[in-house]
DNA sequence: AACATATTCACCTCTAAGGATGAATATTGG
DNA sequence: CCAATATTCATCCTTAGAGGTGAATATGTT
């Protein structure tokens, strides 16, 4: 599921509508206004960001109202964590051997 | 910088890439072992890591050693915590507002 | 000089993503 | 019923990525 995520995430347009989820559930509409790309661009946005399950949808009436869930985004900073202690590590045992051995 | 990072991770090859490489350094050719693709798609995939300053190369003679950069990990993992923290407080005042107001 | 090794370059194919526009669908409000 | 609103569907264009193969380049070895 990491490769959805991280690749959801990589596109600013889409970090910007998670940005803006993050204040509170809001219509597609809403989340449009603020871009100068179609709505409708704006929808595939929105649908990529539902595959990688970081936005959910609930339908009411005529109107999409659109909500964040976390889990996703916990494995993926799970994973970075994980891997930046890997480095970290690593990189701190090579300067052992550089100065002391 | 965060879109280069971002969509480097996405791949799968390239995280295993950089996995093999919190092991050690390595050469190109030592990468591309344990992967069916053929020796210039790792190349190609390499080449976008540096590009996203992932990793580092330095020649000597006929081989190119990779080794990590942390930085631009670390600046996504940021990121990434950072929105994790957004995201926790505004459901948790959902929660607030659902329970007891 | 000749050969092997390490890596990239130049192309080609296929698929997916990002953008646009115009039409279709569903719902709400007069 | 009819018009406006909210959203998606269908289609098109362009660009980038992931994969492949074969040739080129550079270095090391005998």
């Amino acid at each position: 599921m990491l490769d959805a995520t991280l690749a959801a995430l990589a596109d600013p347009t889409r970090r910007a509508i998670l940005s803006r989820l993050a204040q509170g559930d809001a219509r597609v509409t809403d989340v449009a206004k603020p871009f100068t790309i179609s709505l409708n661009s704006v929808s595939k946005h929105v649908r990529m960001l539902e595959r990688a399950k970081l936005v959910r949808r609930r339908i009411e009436g005529r109107e999409h109202i659109l909500s964040l869930n976390p889990q996703p985004l916990d494995e993926a900073g799970d994973w970075i964590a994980a891997q930046r202690k890997l480095w970290a590590w690593r990189l701190g045992e090579l300067e052992k051997v550089l100065t002391d051995g």
